[in-house]
DNA sequence: GCATAATATGAATTATAATTCATATTATGC
DNA sequence: GCATAATATGAATTATAATTCATATTATGC
């Protein structure tokens, strides 16, 4: 028995379920951010961003090209936008109690 | 600012982010439980997965049936049957490295 | 209404993940 | 090749969630 690396659907979800990673996310459904833009923008550390965005690049959420010595992020858009979607709507559907917002 | 309640996506993507909860889930896939039968199919023990079902319940994912002083436990199919599909997608396209199975 | 089986609950403990911190790496312009 | 800016890394700490344990609740048959 190994840990949750081999467990691929943990993984994905663990990883989404990470309020910083969310918001990371987000921003990326926005534009295109160098790394340490992100951090900025969301007022998070550097290294904890870095560590964020090493982890949605191992779930293929996340993608990066490197300009110079930076570094730009961008989302892998094909599994986020259909899941968002899916997500919104169950949240819609089922979850109204939780919901503040 | 309130805890994580308010914030259904993450309460959401945690709540199938637990590889206890996920198998529940998939026990579920294919039939009815009682929550007994729930732990003792997969090992878990009865309060650990009455904890469970109760979250589960919150996000929507599963409903309950009181029958006597049994209680049976069913999926809410209508996301999940979806979500594994995209889910599955995404990780055979873009988490081959991850995947040891 | 008492004994039993099924399930739920809350607090305490334990396991795990997030965050920080200090530092390493990498590419650039000069 | 040195100084700088951008980013990554690993270990230590801290925060959070999972699990266990003891017990409460609930419905049933008698």
């Amino acid at each position: 028995m190994q840990k949750s690396l081999n467990k691929p659907h943990k993984l994905f979800f663990e990883t989404l379920g990470n309020e910083a990673r969310w918001d990371i996310v987000h921003l990326l459904l926005r534009k295109h951010y160098r790394a340490t833009d992100i951090a900025r923008e969301l007022g998070y550390e550097q290294s904890l961003v870095s560590h964020h965005l090493k982890r949605l690049q191992t779930c293929g959420f996340v993608r990066v090209e490197a300009q110079g010595n930076e570094r730009v992020y961008y989302l892998n858009e094909k599994t986020i936008r259909p899941l968002l979607k899916l997500v919104d709507k169950h949240i819609n559907e089922f979850c109204k109690k939780i919901c503040t917002t």
